[in-house]
DNA sequence: GATACAATAGAAACCGGTTGCTTGTTTCAA
DNA sequence: TTGAAACAAGCAACCGGTTTCTATTGTATC
């Protein structure tokens, strides 16, 4: 027992009995061929207990090539900024882990890592979670591994598992609301090019607004300004200068900006100005309760995405690949109504 | 190489060496009395690249005792929330281990525990990070096998190491605040007895109330409704009825239910009524600008916890216990300011 | 009294690495 | 030519468990 860690064998020594006696009766691996005087099995269990053993879990999962553990990659970048879905997500993953019938552990990653390495965990984990992404080698190692896997909200080979928002859709369905309610002058806040390349949401929405601009034969506006840093500006160009009545923004922090810069500016939200975002049902909740926004669904991204990988790991051969789709929903509350001028 | 990854032995194999030669290459162990001609090395390397070998790193932590691994416990309680403290705390603890000089992997344990369970991971972690508490299980074994940690915003052994906001001093600056505006009729919003019992937040905070009003020699104003669940029926009770002008709220969720109400029933803030949280500088930056607050120095508390842990890992006998008080500092938004009657 | 089988328990191999110690081969000075 | 030092690489023990295989004893059956 040096380092004052009891192990296996001090707890056989003690209890004048080989490590295997002791390993069967601590696994309850009793039965199947082998058996214990029931005066041993308390003994050994006396003895474990007296000193505190407790085995080695990297031992263990030597052996047992497993570790119950569910490892969730991209923690760095996918949970640093506050309020985005992925926290949301994180949460609802593990709730589903936490109460499925065979018990797994959660752990996130959250360092940030070069992109050519590695982000494997030491230890061998049951199955994988990816937020957006993760590097090459990571991909690379979980193939090899075998390792089951789903991705959340990002990319990932033909023959892999994903669950991915239905931006398009959700981009589809403010456009179609707004135009319903009657704007005309709809413009949209959010990265442009050349600065899409980062996520599929970003081209997704930026091009699905673009599209449906055309399909409506309206003119497609942008600002000038940074919705973050200078809203109050962004709000003069675009509709004050511009006429623009609606604005669909990016993110719900934009929207938020873009709210506190109308008040500054009295520009009446929703009177004279309607603000719609993207945004995680949960943080809107929070955050910004009272604007209208689409729903990324991230609650059931967690919970869809844990379930396909439990599915996985119990039943490897049923379950095929797939990429599933959720819809986004449009949720309606204070900061859209038609526009002023009809 | 059954299952599909080669391991030590393959590579020896392909290579025409034995497994401790094929270690030492791949692990630089050269020198100190062993070597090899280039020739073997070149080719060995060669032929662990082309067979994409990876070490099986349970293995390795097995024999090497360690695995440059620092887990955060306690996500599941600390991170479920938006906008707490933890999230920040986290990602400063991160950041600091991440631009070590060593480096080392961060992960967080996000799986709900049963009280008398282990969270101890399958791995042999070099250090711990517990947010504000951990099962007691899971202490005895982090004491037992000797890992190095500090408990964030929580409690710990006495001969333990800890980094915790002073409460009671931060209290104190927004009522000695609030009495230098010229407040008389001041509530405190949060948890009541017998609620207490959960996060020494709550005492310190609702008794440091007490203590300051008693020793101003005001009288101490509760509500009797929750402020989340019926804020407006809080400030019916406390502003309109009982002439409250100045509410410390627990946190800054409270606020924001309150600011909210206050606008629907027509109570300026900060005209008629002042407000002031404790919150965390960055979620108070995103989720609530403009309200004054208690700063609980998040930022510091991760980056500190961090250094003390790195501290601890490198210099084992150098760094003693310690319980690391860090202040609290007021920082004054638009929510706060002199009472209206005077 | 010989045989079969259940009950009980230990020995040893294995998981995939690391490392102390040993052995065989060169090289080079005496 | 010889012996020692330097070079090159392998053997085997070890980390702490799990599991297969084997051994011993006791008891029931014929």
């Amino acid at each position: 027992m040096k380092s004052g860690v009891p192990n296996l064998n001090d707890v056989a020594e003690q209890a004048g009995v080989s490590k295997s006696t002791v390993s069967r009766i601590l696994n309850n691996r009793l039965g199947n061929g082998f058996s214990v005087k029931p005066e041993v099995r308390l003994r050994v269990i006396k003895v474990a207990k007296d000193l505190n053993y407790r085995p080695n879990l990297i031992a263990k999962s030597l052996t047992m090539q497993s570790t119950q553990m569910i490892h969730i990659f991209g923690g760095n970048h996918a949970l640093s900024d506050l309020g985005n879905i992925y926290q949301t997500v994180v949460n609802n993953i593990t709730q589903v882990v936490d109460s499925a019938s065979k018990s797994y552990d959660v752990t996130v990653d959250m360092s940030r890592h070069a992109p050519e390495t590695s982000e494997m965990p030491a230890w061998k984990i049951d199955g994988a979670i990816i937020l957006a992404r993760c590097t090459l080698t990571t991909m690379d190692e979980i193939a090899q591994m075998g390792i089951p896997y789903v991705v959340v909200n990002g990319t990932c080979p033909e023959d892999g598992f994903s669950v991915v928002p239905d931006d398009i859709g959700g981009t589809r369905i403010a456009m179609d609301y707004l135009r319903q309610l009657g704007h005309t002058k709809i413009a949209y806040s959010g990265p442009l090019p050349p600065y899409l390349a980062g996520h599929s949401s970003l081209q997704d929405r930026h091009d699905t607004y673009l599209y449906e601009m055309e399909h409506y034969q309206l003119e497609p506006i942008f600002g000038s300004h940074e919705t973050l840093g200078s809203a109050e500006d962004y709000l003069k160009e675009t509709v004050i200068e511009k006429g623009v009545t609606a604005i669909l923004t990016y993110g719900h922090m934009g929207a938020l900006h873009l709210l506190q810069a109308a008040h500054s500016l009295q520009i009446a939200v929703p009177e004279k100005l309607s603000l719609i975002c993207f945004c995680d049902e949960y943080a809107n909740q929070v955050m910004s309760p009272g604007l209208t926004f689409i729903d990324l669904g991230s609650m059931k991204m967690g919970k869809v995405a844990a379930e396909l990988l439990l599915d996985q790991i119990q039943q490897p051969d049923r379950v095929k690949p797939q990429r599933i789709l959720l819809q986004e929903k449009l949720v309606v509350r204070n900061t859209t109504a038609p526009p002023f001028d009809q």
